[in-house]
DNA sequence: ACAATTATTTCAAACGTTTGAAATGCCGCG
DNA sequence: CGCGGCATTTCAAACGTTTGAAATAATTGT
């Protein structure tokens, strides 16, 4: 059942006895090919389960119909909610798509935008790692002309690129408000780590809540933190160490950063455990295992995010979009309440 | 800064004033080629950032350097760290993967993987979905001499295939057997959709620990669900219907499924749920936000079974194993105490 | 019947690389 | 001076496809 002789369209004008081009052409359903002819070299092809070979018809059109994907982790949701979006679209187009994982590590990071630049990848959607501050190994792509689009994590300011980001101060802003709604005035401020742009962001997102709605900013109640649980503990016990000043409220950067504060709080019976209100990024579906779930949760909508990274990255593969034209597309957020 | 004209081995030929064979040799570190004469070329190459087509390369080896995954989704930590395993030893080797997610849609997972087809990759790893029972979509590849291998779930049985498994049957029986260890008489088995085969495994594993250690086995202690939430409810509703034989702990198919089972229990304040042990498949990250969690998990090594598939599949494209004399690799489970 | 059209097929080059065979240049030695 | 032998380079074909130009076959009109 093992063929060896490989299906090409070399094996298939032999056995109709014609010509390499004319199998070739009926096959691309050519007007100027004979319509008996397509018949007879179509069925043939069926027959054979002749495929044309990818390798050659990439080397000829100078395409390789691979996007590249760069990010973080696969195991945080967002990305891998994300990846639904950019498939679906991708794969309509007939585009391979390959996924590479930094951990959040530079080193992986350029390692895994040199393997794709070899192979030649049609496009790139990157989520840079958290360290990432020189952009030599990604300016590669566009000098060859090979389009980028920064999706999820920002850039620094002034890199000239096209960006593909979550409305995150909206985000922080509607949550921040949402509490205070909920008659808070203590409510604190957990952030990421501030090399992730977004740390500033829904930073801003909170204090601009805040003065808008006349609640007065403490510095005490802001603390930052990484995706590291005793760091965590660490902002928790700084948020709550001003008896003055305690918190009854918290807008938190990321999920898990949220929970692990949660579980600690409730671990040591802090006795604003019971009553406080929690809101953080990402609305992560096991969140409805917890006992006592967050009030709400900031929903970044990833399948949009990745979806609009595509379609741009589609059009500036397709030349529809100037490369040089740098779009910014902003997600808006969605508040969920539990 | 954008270059028009691709740098091939032709253009740094022209530039060098020598032939395409000699550079293409020099770069290759040809024993024939003059010392003096690599060093230039491969200055040349460095100054102008050549990179090898991959295309044509691929055309010419008759290979993709592709490897192809086709799991059913990304959601599920399972294989999401199953990939780990994968990706580090494929890149490792100059492998780039796609990953195609079949949402265990029969119709999604045909397309998958004529597409991978087209693609000519130079082997695949497949999850099957829970619904694939004929395999003519993939009996393609290796009738094409692209190897196979079936991993994470168990294709029917009389398909003479390449298998990297978990060991779910002493993973369910470790689980039960602690469970007994523990002085539980009523255990019961909550398992997943029949289609998958590893429900019947696990359902062994269950039975298999019940009779070594003389506990009778009560056919109303066991019922089955799927992944929809409704249908657990309904089958533990079926669990708790008997008085008589009213379970004080649980095996469950997949965690996630325990977790509907636990919130629903909980829910309706059902007086076993206090002292109820349960133990599920999968060692989920989150289970520390548990604020009563499982006794124990079924931890399924997906790295390792990972692993051991893109091991296996490398040794098969490089002909170290023979394609047809197949292999059947089991990786066993841990059971691990929260 | 034969040129003029039109329909259909084939030729040949190209995409970028690899590689065995052939060619070239150079040296020393008889 | 010429030739064997070596070092080095180049030739040419191949991988499988596409495509404009050229060639051939079939049809029409007069």
């Amino acid at each position: 059942m093992i063929r060896n002789t490989p299906v090409t369209l070399k094996f298939l004008a032999e056995k109709l006895k014609m010509s390499v081009s004319t199998v070739s052409k009926a096959l691309n359903d050519y007007p100027t090919i004979n319509e008996y002819t397509k018949k007879r070299v179509q069925e043939m092809a069926r027959d054979f389960h002749f495929t044309p070979n990818k390798s050659a018809i990439n080397l000829k059109e100078r395409k390789s119909r691979i996007i590249g994907i760069i990010l973080p982790n696969l195991l945080d949701h967002f990305f891998t909610r994300s990846i639904y979006g950019v498939e679906q679209f991708a794969t309509a187009r007939g585009y391979n798509v390959i996924i590479r994982q930094t951990h959040d590590e530079l080193a992986k990071e350029i390692q895994a935008a040199n393997m794709l630049l070899k192979s030649r990848v049609d496009g790139l959607i990157i989520a840079i790692s958290k360290n990432t501050k020189d952009f030599a190994h990604l300016e590669q792509f566009e000098n060859m002309g090979t389009p980028v689009v920064y999706y999820a994590r920002n850039p620094s300011f002034n890199l000239n690129c096209h960006k593909v980001l979550g409305n995150t101060f909206q985000g922080s802003y509607e949550a921040t408000k949402f509490l205070i709604g909920r008659k808070h005035q203590k409510i604190a401020y957990l952030g990421g780590p501030k090399m992730i742009s977004f740390s500033h962001d829904r930073f801003n997102g909170y204090i601009n809540a805040l003065k808008d709605h006349q609640i007065p900013f403490v510095a005490g109640l802001v603390a930052y933190t990484d995706f590291d649980k005793e760091n965590t503990i660490l902002a928790i016990q700084k948020l709550f160490s001003d008896p003055e000043n305690r918190p009854t409220a918290l807008v938190a950067f990321k999920e898990p950063i949220l929970f692990d504060a949660i579980k600690y709080l409730r671990s040591i019976h802090h006795p604003s455990f019971a009553e406080m209100e929690c809101i953080g990024f990402g609305n992560n579906a096991f969140i409805t295992y917890l006992d006592v779930p967050p009030v709400a949760s900031i929903e970044e909508n990833p399948e949009a995010v990745g979806e609009n990274a595509i379609k741009l990255l589609l059009q500036l593969i397709d030349q529809e979009v100037e490369l040089l034209h740098y779009q910014k597309i902003i997600v808006d957020c969605k508040l969920v309440v539990h």
